[in-house]
DNA sequence: CCATGTATCTGGAACGTTCCAATTCATCTA
DNA sequence: TAGATGAATTGGAACGTTCCAGATACATGG
């Protein structure tokens, strides 16, 4: 395999030096259109291709983004990079992009490798866990970096965090099965200890002390399988409850599931059900989900957004940034299901 | 923002040559053990980030590989995305992952991308669709480059072609419908005339036709919405069914809620379904969905290995590879399931 | 006809590494 | 002791760009 050909090569080839060839790659206006032509027209012939690697050796700013996230198995976490790593690729971006698994080690690696690598920014949506996260290494490099989803880093003014407004959502969840009539719910899944656990919870507890009703907390790993055994433990164990809001909308699908499972009808007259982030199968479950609509996507879009004026603009994005949620009512906890948008 | 220390600042700092601490970052053997612990020390104090673009300038081999993905939302693709990355950061590989949401011109787009950013090879599963698809850049560029899951451009020996084997799949799974006593067993789903359709198609025709059964074919777009409004259509238009061989999980899912909706039991003296690929959400469904199972997550391991193999040792893969696959039999489709791994 | 301006183009010095050939210095061999 | 051997280190030339400070050619105005 011989060697790829050069802006020399191609100067060469089109009779110019290798500065009118540099020139025009940067569409420079002070270059003759047949100049030009002459030079695309060796580029063709040459099959020449850009470096940029060593573009960027001299001027810095390389048009990578690190995208590192704790569980891209979950749906979630999944829209949430997509619509990221899309923004970035319209504006001419690429994306790096590393799961985690949920382990600090393997963060710091990738995120050491994605510095290596030389990334302009990094956008963390951290693993739990103690121990060597990267964080450092990023402070070291001195690159911008944010913290999505998740806050691990007490460093927000290094690190700015964003994440949709949680303990409003659960407090629109909570308020909406109370409206509903429900006077026993419970709060399904979810870590304790940790943040999104505790946001999550807050709006629901304090929804239920000012409707003066007592909480039910069933923490777990949320998982749809933890939701489907979920289903038979609360029957058995908690005949009372009469709606759940659940930390996900897995833990709520698998209860779902869990239900139909147990024979037990889900919805007004049975168990009303609640899910956290609306993915697109909640749509499609039957009975359909109830969830807090985070408009992943969107916020995917918005966080692409902030990086990049961060990294070209530089301008810092606020310490902490809470864009709205809503609740999706469908008939999983109503019979009066809202308006899908 | 100051400019990042270089080895010739580590070198000054250290009192040795920009040479030797080159010979430390590559663990060379012939350095002294206590030159090799001050030069560690005067990076470590100086915050030194190793510059990979410029070492890649002089030897070239970058350490990246683009992914490129037509469509990142259905958890089949995600799962070979992850367990794919992941295998390559285990060999100290980035990956770089892009979206193409099957569309063909952003295809041509995100590779043309890569190819600049400097990765060292490609693997791509393919949109579908005309036009521009990038892998003309691929073979200009002389890049290493894979097709996997489909088969899009016909050049196999220039880009490999991997997928498991979809046709052995689909005949397993009619087999056992068949076996189990379903008569009329319809295939639902999958975008009629691409390459992945017909392969499934082709077992479940070929099994069928052995057993003297007529097919009856129900193609779509495949999601879960799909296989939903299917279930009303199969019961008003096609009330002797009474096995469904469904595309992928997605619409077998989605099949499974729509009998839910209209009430119509699942499984042995019901409407048998079986779904393709073997997602995780099938083992959590209710009732839980047979599958034909691809190991998705082995495969992407592999094709990791492969593509490494390819540009670390020059190794060629084969033009075509198609692994085996097996069912896995769940309440959906029969009572007596088959054991789990 | 000279000075000035304008539109194009160009040579060479960076950028931060790697790699080769060369150098140093101590130790070994005959 | 001269020469060879070998381990450890070093200087300098790449690698493929960008960018700056000219250089060139030609038109313009006085």
């Amino acid at each position: 395999m011989e060697r790829r050909p050069t802006i020399i090569d191609v100067a060469r080839a089109a009779g110019v030096s290798k500065s009118t060839v540099s020139l025009v790659l940067q569409n420079s206006a002070s270059v003759r259109a047949e100049t030009r032509a002459a030079v695309r027209a060796a580029m063709e012939a040459l099959g020449y291709v850009y470096n940029r690697a060593a573009a960027n050796l001299r001027s810095s700013g390389a048009g990578l983004i690190g995208l590192v996230i704790n569980d891209l198995r979950n749906p979630f976490f999944t829209e949430f990079a997509i619509s990221l790593q899309m923004a970035l690729s319209e504006r001419g971006f690429a994306a790096v992009l590393a799961n985690t698994d949920e382990t600090p080690a393997l963060q710091a690696q990738v995120i050491g490798a994605m510095i290596e690598h030389g990334v302009s920014a990094l956008i963390v949506s951290p693993a739990y866990g103690g121990g060597e996260t990267g964080f450092d290494a990023i402070a070291r490099a001195g690159l911008p970096a944010m913290q999505v989803l998740r806050r691990v880093d007490g460093r927000t003014d290094l690190f700015p965090f964003a994440a949709p407004d949680y303990p409003a959502g659960s407090r629109l969840a909570t308020e909406h099965l109370i409206a509903e009539g429900a006077r026993n719910i419970a709060f399904v899944g979810g870590l304790e200890g940790r943040m999104v656990t505790e946001e999550r919870l807050a709006g629901y507890r304090a929804t239920l002390a000012g409707a003066g009703l007592a909480p039910l907390v069933l923490p777990g790993r949320s998982g749809r399988s933890m939701g489907r055994a979920m289903a038979r433990r609360l029957a058995e164990d908690h005949p009372e409850v009469d709606a759940a809001l659940c930390f996900n909308d897995q833990v709520a699908l698998g209860l779902l599931s869990g239900c139909a499972e147990i024979g037990r009808p889900v919805g007004p007259g049975g168990l009303r059900i609640v899910g956290f982030d609306d993915i697109e199968d909640c749509a499609q479950s039957w009975p359909p989900l109830s969830s807090v609509r985070c408009d992943i996507a969107g916020f995917g879009q918005a966080v692409a957004a902030t990086i990049l004026a961060w990294v070209e603009g530089d301008v810092t994005p606020p310490a902490e940034d809470r864009p709205a949620v809503d609740l999706v009512i469908r008939a999983s906890s109503a019979a009066q299901p809202s308006k899908e948008r």
